[in-house]
DNA sequence: GCCAACGTTGGC
DNA sequence: GCCAACGTTGGC
């Protein structure tokens, strides 16, 4: 299983959406990059849920539940999303501060590449910032 | 194929 | 609101 970590402005998309509606398309991908990762993803893999511009923390955990598939908001058809479902709040939601605070954390794409919307997150990255969102591994 | 101009993202 | 980083576009 791989880990990641998916960006979304609140004003557009948020958490307590995300929570409400329980799975939801992953659209808006318009970058290479980004979308070579949600390409890679697998059912299963998990992702941080991150807030930019408003908050800057990580508030919750999603699972991918369809792989990529085209992205239904795109009509040029080369863009791709997959769904995600909401599994868990993060309790203590951790902050883009408390994450640049962390030397161990510095090679993290969210602070090497902050443009980046979808990143993959290493195994020992993963375990660190659930244990700073309050949440127990292993 | 290079690169300047321009647009967008996202932190501050 | 500003600006740095970076992706994209278009003229040559």
């Amino acid at each position: 299983m791989a880990y990641w970590l998916v960006k979304s402005e609140p004003d557009a998309f948020s958490w307590d959406q995300q929570m409400a509606n329980g799975i939801e398309p992953w659209t808006g991908v318009r970058n290479a990059l980004a979308a070579s990762n949600l390409r890679a993803m697998a059912k299963g893999d998990r992702a941080f849920f991150y807030h930019s511009n408003i908050g800057k923390e990580i508030v919750g955990i999603v699972q991918v539940v369809r792989t990529a598939y085209p992205d239904p908001s795109d009509e040029t058809g080369r863009w791709v999303c997959v769904d995600v479902k909401a599994v868990r709040p993060v309790p203590k939601p951790v902050t883009l501060a408390a994450i640049k605070a962390e030397p161990a954390l510095a090679e993290l794409a969210l602070v090497r590449q902050s443009r980046l919307s979808v990143m993959p997150v290493s195994e020992e990255h993963w375990t660190m910032l659930c244990r700073m969102g309050g949440i127990r591994v292993r």
